[in-house]
DNA sequence: TCCTAGTCTGTTAGCGCTATCATAAGGCAA
DNA sequence: TTGCCTTATGATAGCGCTAACAGACTAGGA
């Protein structure tokens, strides 16, 4: 057992002193760099474990002009969406010497801003940052940062620098033009009211203008904000039913509303997908334990995840990192309530 | 806009020069610390923001020997356990300039011992881990850190410095109690098959030692890895079912496997809780809009989050802390899924 | 007038590391 | 032997900031 003053912190002059050795060569041992003989390293990795040594990044850092940090900032970490983007982006990091940091927004560019700030002001080696919609001043910081920046989830719009994401309007499109084909026609949206959930308003959007193509509006529409989603998914649902009972269509903005609401049905014994269809949006695998599936589009979260951490773990040792734009294509999976066509 | 060169990055230095005033100046703006005159202050907030500048936090720290960053370490961020807890700790440092920091180690100690290692590399001012259970090499970190370090979420065992949590133990013993109460003899167990699950190692011991005082022990056992929670909840309840069909009771370790086992009984036609009943433990309100609610125990996540935030911030300020142990008590929701004594 | 106190700004010396170059020692061909 | 390369180690000079102190200036009391 090391016997030291445990409020003065251990430095490399420690190690150096307790191996014998310049503090220099103690670096080079500690991260495996240059040539240092069998013999020193083995001495000095034992005094460093004996003393219980621990390097101090800050200074590392700061001397060597390199941070192995990867900023990821994202809106959210309770609903299922983002912890798997997460997963997908530490897969891909665990191979690097790159680390992934998470800012969290709650859906406010205010916040978001703040986030970009205190991220770049660690200087990361790059920035994973969820959406295409920031205030002017955030775009700002991202333009100047100086380090790869991939925007993640969307690509209905004009990145920054990288995005990897889907179209939102796209996947809103796709999934009217199956419901229409199913020959659903009273349709009702129930959804978040969350003024800067971009990725939500575009699905809507492309789903309403193909509903306009078949000249079909929105029958009906809810919001809801904050609380247990699955419970909300059924609150909203009953008042649905019970203000439009002639609704046969109901688009969720997200599954875990879908599957309050889908609940809902079952337990009232609505006919679904016969007498009323519905649909959500993620693919959430957490719910693929109740008795009905619900027809979703997976949102490639994984994916866009691995992508994403992929691009800023291969411009780090380029020279001048090439904006790059992937789309991914999400599928629509029906489920069993959706009428077969 | 300003015209600079963005491979060389803005310094103080270029911030001082812009505004005419020295870097010390400029920092102390920056900081809002000592005195500055009025219109010194808007002289270096204008050049700094045309700028674009943005301190560096890497060499802030080194020079102050300060870093405003709380290690936070948990298992997971997929179920919903921690996410709530992160929710509580970002609410209290919101209001202090503290700011968390997630590494999270899927239940493995040896990814566990390098997060830790990873973390106070860059000398946060405080670590929240989940767990009192670390291997040696971790311990030995974290006794030697020379920060406030709270354990959360388990109070059963020896913590390191300071602690916040539940006793599973007696959580176990609390619902193997009303279970028993309630006239339930045949008990089976659902559970994760995680040997590093400590907690809910906990929680089945204290359960099967208040069965044993009743001279029962458990009917039926079956465990789980990965996958879908709610599916497998199913699953598992379905093997449970046609291995033990006079099984009266099934005690789940966690809700989400605990709410798959519930649709499948209602779904089954099962009278729930009448000639079977269930509990979980966690208290997810995410399942609350399940038509029945299940039985289970509030594991307090939120003011964990609360009172472990609050002792780091706490701490800040005193010199020599004080290690201290807070031990909060879930209650117990009954749900409609245990019959009424 | 001096002296003190208060307000503002600048100078100096690091923080704990690493990049870079310098040096020492050994090996080996000519 | 010389010369030159290779391997192993050390010395020096910062990285970009801030703590601590030093100074310049103003105001006011004796």
């Amino acid at each position: 057992m090391p016997s030291y003053d445990p409020r003065r912190p251990l430095t490399l002059r420690d190690v150096s002193e307790a191996s014998g050795v310049s503090e220099m060569t103690v670096s080079r041992v500690l991260r495996n760099r240059g040539d240092v003989s069998v013999a020193t390293r083995e001495k000095v990795l034992k005094a460093a474990r004996s003393l219980g040594y621990v390097p101090n990044k800050i200074a590392g850092a700061l001397a060597s002009q390199r941070v192995n940090l990867v900023g990821v900032i994202i809106p959210s970490l309770s609903n299922m969406v983002f912890p798997e983007v997460m997963t997908g982006i530490s897969e891909v990091l665990d191979g690097t010497d790159l680390q992934p940091v998470v800012g969290v927004t709650n859906y406010s560019p205010d916040r978001e801003e703040k986030v970009i700030y205190e991220m770049l002001s660690w200087r990361p080696s790059g920035l994973i940052i969820a959406g295409l919609e920031h205030t002017a001043a955030s775009h700002a910081m991202l333009a100047q940062a100086g380090v790869p920046i991939v925007e993640i989830m969307d690509i209905d719009g004009t990145p920054q620098d990288s995005a990897v994401g889907i179209s939102h309007r796209r996947a809103g499109r796709q999934m009217a033009s199956a419901i229409v084909a199913a020959g659903y026609r009273k349709i009702a949206f129930l959804g978040t009211q969350m003024p800067n959930d971009h990725r939500a308003r575009k699905r809507l959007e492309g789903f309403e203008e193909v509903l306009a193509t078949h000249g079909l509006t929105l029958m009906d529409q809810e919001f809801y904000s904050g609380g247990s989603a699955l419970l909300k998914g059924r609150e909203m649902t009953e008042a649905v039913l019970s203000r439009s009972p002639d609704v046969d269509f109901l688009y969720y903005s997200n599954d875990m509303i879908g599957a309050g609401g889908l609940l809902y049905c079952l337990d009232k014994g609505l006919d679904v997908p016969g007498k009323i269809g519905l649909a959500g949006f993620n693919g959430v695998e957490l719910l693929d334990g109740i008795s009905r599936k619900l027809a979703t589009m997976d949102a490639c979260r994984l994916e866009i995840g691995r992508r994403a951490a992929q691009m800023i773990s291969g411009k780090q040792t380029l020279g001048k990192p090439a904006p790059e734009v992937i789309e991914l294509f999400p599928v629509l999976q029906p489920g069993d309530t959706i009428r077969k066509g």
